[in-house]
DNA sequence: CTTCAGCTAGACCGATTGGTCTAGGCGCAC
DNA sequence: GTGCGCCTAGACCAATCGGTCTAGCTGAAG
């Protein structure tokens, strides 16, 4: 089996989802985008768009928690890692054209139908605020206010992130760690 | 021309869209929710799905920045008003089932074309942050502090909310204040 | 060479999409 | 009463939707 062109399939259509939503994007888009026919969707995503989203969702959380874990790893302390990811997603964003949203929320959050959706979305949150809380530990926070932290961190980046769209401007982002950390 | 024709439709066209989003509900089922035919919706809005949306926008905003002044005016102090303010929000967000959004980002964030919708979010969002801040000066902020606190609290709102939505649980807006406010 | 599985390619399907258009009901002016 | 304008009603349209299906290419096993 080719892994390319399954991997090409997700991240394809997850930076498309991220632009306008699961709902805003069909699949002929995608696999325009992509260049394949609709016959390779198929094969390897037999449940379709449904498999298809939920791949991008997982990879677009996979990429997420590298960039958490990449801004802090090199970090000496909490506020540093934080400052150093809030730079890098502000960058990220600037690079994917500003008008795109969080990757999870766009692909996941579509209607009140599709429980498992929404279902895997928290999954996905909770665990890149267990990844944030995980650094602060390390850093030296103790347990309960890592978790204070991370959840807060987590809440300022996906407000920041809504407004910085609205804006086309990804002021808020750069601004977040000052939101979190000034007076 | 019968006001309450066009009304009922802008209404029920935001609640199905803060729900969905912008493509996730197509006309016919706003049409069968509202009891309406087709000719009805294109006699009030002539350019269609765009014009609607922006009118259940404009209904969206108009809503949340009353709700806004209803939770400072009869409060003592700014910590005061936005606590109410989240409590509102909270119950507003449990009586709509769990699992809607923020009405201006579902209805406006259609995609990177549609350069008008994106512009109209950041001022209906802008708004909001006026508006909180004219209550927090009125309550003894300074003018430089109050803006500060509005946009905090905007950003917290939208943070909270996703989560809340994630989670299909509104402890995260219950716990606004707490977190804008705690140690 | 033949064979066969893995994958690509895209024609094709019914359902649904946003949008158009005509017919007629209703109420007010006269 | 008649006439007229606002609005409702819904049939209808081309385009697109997500999804199915078969035919054929390709490369490794025998």
């Amino acid at each position: 089996m080719n892994v390319s062109t399954k991997e090409k399939l997700a991240w394809t259509a997850a930076k498309l989802f991220q632009e306008k939503g699961f709902d805003g994007v069909g699949l002929n888009e995608i696999l325009t985008a992509a260049g394949l026919p609709k016959g390779s969707l198929y094969h390897h995503f037999p449940n379709g768009k449904t498999d298809l989203a939920l791949e991008a969702a997982a990879f677009a959380d996979r990429e997420m928690l590298r960039i958490i874990d990449e801004a802090f790893e090199s970090a000496s302390t909490y506020q540093d890692g934080a400052t150093t990811l809030f730079h890098k997603l502000a960058k990220l964003f600037e690079l994917m054209g500003k008008h795109t949203g969080c990757p999870i929320s766009e692909i996941l959050f579509a209607g009140p139908d599709r429980a498992e959706f929404r279902a895997q979305s928290a999954a996905y949150f909770d665990g890149w605020i267990t990844g944030i809380a995980g650094h602060a530990r390390r850093l030296g926070e103790t347990k309960e206010t890592a978790q204070q932290h991370a959840e807060r961190l987590f809440i300022c980046l996906q407000g920041c992130w809504t407004l910085a769209r609205a804006n086309e401007d990804s002021d808020p982002l750069q601004r977040a760690p000052q939101l979190l950390f000034g007076p």
